[in-house]
DNA sequence: TATTGTTATACTCTATAACTATA
DNA sequence: TATAGTTATAGAGTATAACAATA
């Protein structure tokens, strides 16, 4: 009967589901751990800390601490002792900002830029490396279906920007 | 030149990898936060608990804690202190060996298979929810995607399990 | 009152290394 | 000597909550 056939099917689905999903993760797992290696052996820097870098490389200008928070999804506990390592190693900068003296603008120092330039070249070489295995036509078809993942569910698909 | 436009598409390549790899990231840390919080909230367990639940569930004889090592891929003191709170829990046991006595077999406890079998289920209900924007040929073309990944350069492309 | 950022605290996961017991 | 597992320690990342300064 179709009935049997339906729950056949979706239960074939289910574990296809879950297969692709082990995949999935450990694909990146084992993308992000050798990245994760390689920064700490190469640059002596953790992945939060580069991450934080790459966002104020984006922003030349600078970014707040709240702007931060927001964009790497960590509460301000955390960006506040991330950024309070990098200044210590004289990567960034915190400024006073004269129309809200509670908020800084964090940048980066010259240093800071040309320390994460190095880092950053390093890094999508590692990117094209370890992703060598597919054509540039299988990487595109891969883009294209993640973008398909990213934006939510069909039923309740709201972008959060 | 064909030098210059190979050297174009070179770049155009590299950043096209380098896209990928962020929207990889972000999409399969996006599902595994929600899984992880939904863990967190709904059975009060870790994912590296489930993980290791998920092994023995798999090896119903069990397994010694330096196979659970190598399994997880994290060093043997962690396992120590995972099972130590597993077996707190009364969700798995540890079991002397006969032929060597420095060794342990650990298993499931009858209340951790039957705890297990549940957050498994919920699990696998989140997995296929959070894959649900993909129709199922666009997952199985995801799943053989990974596949080409996961196995490292394209010479060699073996299929480990 | 609300917001920005800091500080203090606690928890999990992780690795390393010293240690015990057994092989 | 080598191996299985434990213990102790340290460090990173995370969240929560209390706090100070400013709006």
């Amino acid at each position: 009967m179709a009935s049997v056939d339906m729950e056949k099917r979706a239960h074939a689905d289910h574990h296809a589901s879950l297969r692709l999903w082990l995949r999935l993760l450990s694909a990146t797992t084992r993308i992000e751990d050798t990245i994760r290696q390689r920064l700490r052996e190469q640059f002596d820097i953790t992945l939060p800390r580069f991450d934080l870098m790459a966002q104020l490389e984006r922003e030349p200008q600078g970014l707040s601490m709240s702007e931060l928070s927001r964009r790497m999804m960590v509460t301000g506990g955390n960006v506040t002792s991330i950024v309070d390592q990098l200044e210590k190693e004289q990567l960034v900068q915190r400024q006073m900002q004269a129309s809200d003296r509670r908020s800084y603008t964090v940048s980066l120092t010259d240093a800071g830029r040309s320390a994460f330039a190095a880092m950053a070249l390093a890094h999508e070489g590692w990117v094209v490396e370890l992703l060598s295995p597919l054509a540039a036509s299988q990487q595109e078809q891969l883009h294209k279906l993640l973008g398909t993942l990213k934006s939510g569910t069909p039923t309740n698909s709201k972008e959060t920007k």
